[in-house]
DNA sequence: CGAATTTGACCTGCGC
DNA sequence: GCGCAGGTCAAATTCG
């Protein structure tokens, strides 16, 4: 009995480490594809929460096991931040439709032969368990248990998490066994109607049409924070630039494939966010994007943020000039593509242009796709030509190559949120389908509540303590000139 | 009957 | 070192 626990263990912890080996190979890899300059990316992007001592025992391991990694790992490598490979991904779907489900599970041993991968996952991960993913957490009004992000999940755990008396349930992506990728789902304790939804890793396998928005989204989100090139340059970034980075994750988030329930969302014929956070806390950083307040108003473009932000890598606090919301992101906001990336069922538009060819190769500019996307007009809104301050920020970022990490990322976004349809009726005119996104139905049916008290004897239920973290907070505000503010 | 979920036990990290 | 809290495991249970 022992023995078979003792082994039971081990096994486990082979599995850990296997994914661990598989984040860090990742991160690598999307650094690499950047620059020449990204060795000094990739080097920081390991030693995120890491020392380089410990950065230095990942290498050796990594070397040493890689060979055997090497198989399982390639596929997902690719497809994950190899913009080609993206490209290509993308094009199968379109070409073909959306990649079935059944698709998906043919290309993936059965569960129990990749338990051995999983297996192996853990003897990496408990040896670099002082590595700690960035997690991108999303709040949303949602009735349903679980916001619908197109993936398969399957519950592993549920438990009270001290401050809120509903029940965090634990989920972990079964699209492919080897997949690392968790999800948290929470509601919110001080109201029950906004789910938070705190996604950790990166996917290592194909995905359905209508997990890529999420998929890039969180990959996006998670390296922006997790660059090291980001947080520690902050002082050569301005008002513009800032939320030009944050404007492609919020932007591409809003293709959520929202369950229908969530109608606060999914109807919403413009959207915007209200507020967006970074936080870097010593466990886990943390992104946070905030579609809980999330409103149609017609004047978005009296939206003023205030920005507050201490990066986590450098001890010098950065006064930023006051200034409006970035126009880019006003505009992108605007932009009738925003607002069309969910059809009327509340679904993801595919990922074509309007004459139905295939868009973004991966090898356009980033900025190219912003601008592209101000050009499709439907809707009554405000047509903005790119400012002289955009561009400003697109030379200050382009021109520092520590960004392009960060860009990158963004623009893996902006690929999945590419070529959006101008409205239903042209699609259909078009001779398109505009649910090839499809609806990947969720496998979990239970999260809350949880009646079972006893469980949680040792639960406590006193208020959320005090922040202790840095924090980036995208705020509204009617202010004429935003706020900017540093502290730490 | 296999797959998914539930849930008590256990592990780990962190603060004191 | 101890206790707490977050996170995970895995046997038992439920579901389709």
């Amino acid at each position: 009995m022992e023995v078979s626990n003792e082994v039971s263990n081990k096994d486990h912890k082979l599995e850990r480490e296997m994914r661990e080996v598989g984040e860090l190979s990742l991160v690598r890899l999307v650094n690499d594809s950047t620059s020449d300059e990204e060795s000094e990316l990739v080097s920081l992007s390991l030693g995120i929460s890491s020392t380089g001592k410990h950065e230095k025992k990942i290498r050796t391991e990594n070397s040493r096991e890689n060979e055997d990694l090497k198989e399982g790992l390639s596929l997902g490598l690719g497809i994950r931040f190899d913009p080609s490979a993206i490209q290509n991904q993308s094009t199968e779907s379109r070409c073909d439709g959306e990649m079935k489900e059944e698709e998906l599970r043919e290309i993936w041993p059965p569960s129990k032969v990749l338990k051995t991968m999983r297996t192996w996952d853990k003897s990496e991960a408990s040896q670099h368990a002082e590595v700690k993913k960035a997690r991108v957490c999303i709040r949303a009004r949602c009735d349903n248990l679980t916001m619908n992000d197109g993936c398969q999940w399957r519950k592993y755990g549920q438990k009270i998490a001290k401050g809120n008396p509903c029940p965090r349930a634990y989920y972990r992506c079964t699209v492919s066994p080897s997949c690392p990728v968790k999800k948290q789902v929470q509601r919110c304790a001080e109201d029950m109607s906004i789910l938070i939804s705190t996604y950790e890793g990166t996917h290592n396998h194909p995905l359905p049409t209508s997990a890529t928005t999420m998929a890039y989204t969180t990959s996006a989100a998670a390296s922006m924070l997790q660059s090291p090139s980001l947080t520690t340059q902050l002082g050569l970034l301005n008002s513009d630039t800032v939320p030009l980075l944050n404007s492609n994750v919020l932007y591409n988030l809003n293709a959520l494939n929202f369950t229908s329930s969530c109608h606060h969302v999914s109807k919403s014929p413009h959207l915007f966010f209200h507020s967006s956070s970074i936080s870097t806390s010593s466990s886990h950083p943390t992104v946070t994007l905030d579609l809980a307040t999330l409103q149609t108003s017609p004047h978005i473009g009296n939206f003023t943020p205030s920005l507050s932000f201490i990066p986590k890598y450098s001890s010098t606090n950065v006064d930023f000039p006051s200034s409006t919301f970035s126009p880019l992101q006003s505009s992108v906001l605007h932009s009738p593509c925003y607002g069309d990336y969910f059809n009327y069922e509340g679904l993801i538009t595919p990922n074509r242009n309007l004459n139905g060819s295939h868009m973004n190769t991966g090898k356009q500019p980033f900025l190219g796709h912003l601008c592209r996307s101000n050009n499709i007009t439907n809707h009554a809104v405000s047509k903005q030509s790119l400012p002289d301050s955009i561009v400003a920020a697109s030379k200050a970022i382009t021109a520092t190559p520590k960004y392009q990490s960060a860009i990158l990322a963004a623009a893996l976004t902006a690929y999945a949120g590419n070529g959006l349809r101008e409205n239903h009726d042209e699609a259909q005119s078009a001779g398109l389908d505009l649910n090839l996104g499809g609806d990947m139905p969720y496998t979990t049916k239970t999260i809350y509540p949880n009646s079972n008290a006893s469980r949680y004897k040792r639960m406590s239920f006193s208020a959320p303590t005090a922040p202790k973290i840095n924090s980036v907070i995208f705020q509204p505000s009617h202010a004429s000139k935003s706020n900017l503010l540093l502290d730490q």
